[in-house]
DNA sequence: CCTTTTTTACTTACTAGTAAGTAAGTGTGC
DNA sequence: GCACACTTACTTACTAGTAAGTAAAAAAGG
């Protein structure tokens, strides 16, 4: 992977912003450029093409994705910090605007992406159902959570329920949102 | 409105096509102009700018959701009929490829949307989360349903649950929409 | 330490393609 | 003859992507 200077970075950075927000189609070169000051050959420069530059978003998502969740789990956290510490996250991108998560930000034009998009979508979708999935089944067997549906499906239900929370919040507000997270956990048996 | 002669007809046909997978800036006039085989320009006799197309479609799609209500209550259909319509609905939408519900379409895009087009949306939201939440209560007031949260918060979460289901299930597969339904059903005390 | 070479990080200037939108014209049926 | 349903032909604006060039920093060599 390329050096990560500043200006990398704050590509990177951008691209999350735009994305998060629009999807594939929603940002050009120009939205980033226009925002470091720089011209959008210079884009091209560390990112030759728009899928280069989506797949390495992806990419460092998923390496940051597993470095925080891997840091929570070592510091003795039990499934209800680990949750907790998604829901957080969920909150604090929505707070910064993103009414997107990464993963489902490819999501919908999924299907006439370049491959090396593609795949890297799916990583990163796939390392968060599965880390899902293994807190709720964790969560269950500590008896920090009680619910009769399989691991899975309500690991996609969390999934699903997020995804659907932030873009709708993005409309009605954050309340919305923080209602919908409260709702998860009573659904999942999280009872204070 | 102008007249819905069959051409008028299939603008509206395909753009929800299109709309419903898309997003806002995800097609074009010449997509739908070419599956009609007519040109480009024709559109913009009918819909001067896309504006008026996608609030035309959101409008109607308003229209015929009342419609389709209206006929399911009167004809003495339970609050749990009244739901299945909607999953069914939403199931059938997937079966057509549309990944996304109508108001969900523009969701993203909402803030940089013309006027016009944001207040249809916001319509056809308040319109779907309104019967919603009227048909929750009416399920809990019959015993149908049971579930312990404000019947407006569990209205938003089936609805985004939906919309973040639909997404997910466009990468999973129907069956993933499928459970996720089962599931919203089984967190509403809806079991037969 | 100083000079030469190479690399980095861009800019300028361009191409080809596609988008929305417009104005003027054509054919057809009442 | 005139309104309707288009087509032809166009403009303006923006997109991704490329080619060639430049100033400065870093690396290499003596």
């Amino acid at each position: 992977m390329k050096e990560m200077n500043k200006t990398n970075q704050q590509i990177l950075h951008y691209t999350g912003n735009f994305l998060q927000c629009r999807g594939y189609n929603g940002f050009s070169y120009s939205d980033i450029s226009r925002k470091l000051g720089i011209k959008n050959a210079a884009i091209h420069h560390y990112y030759p093409q728009k899928e280069d530059l989506v797949a390495t978003f992806l990419e460092v998502s998923r390496h940051k994705f597993a470095a925080n969740i891997a840091q929570v789990a070592e510091s003795g956290g039990s499934a209800r910090e680990q949750l907790q510490y998604y829901f957080d996250y969920a909150l604090k991108e929505f707070d910064e605007g993103k009414s997107i998560c990464p993963p489902g930000s490819v999501m919908l034009d999924f299907e006439e992406l370049p491959e090396k998009v593609k795949k890297q979508h799916l990583l990163l979708l796939d390392e968060i159902l599965t880390w899902l999935s293994r807190v709720l089944k964790t969560g269950l067997e500590q008896g920090e959570l009680n619910f009769s549906d399989p691991v899975d499906v309500r690991a996609d239900a969390i999934f699903e329920t997020l995804l659907g929370a932030r873009q709708l919040s993005s409309i009605k507000g954050r309340k919305t949102l923080v209602r919908s997270i409260s709702l998860i956990k009573s659904d999942l048996g999280w009872r204070d």
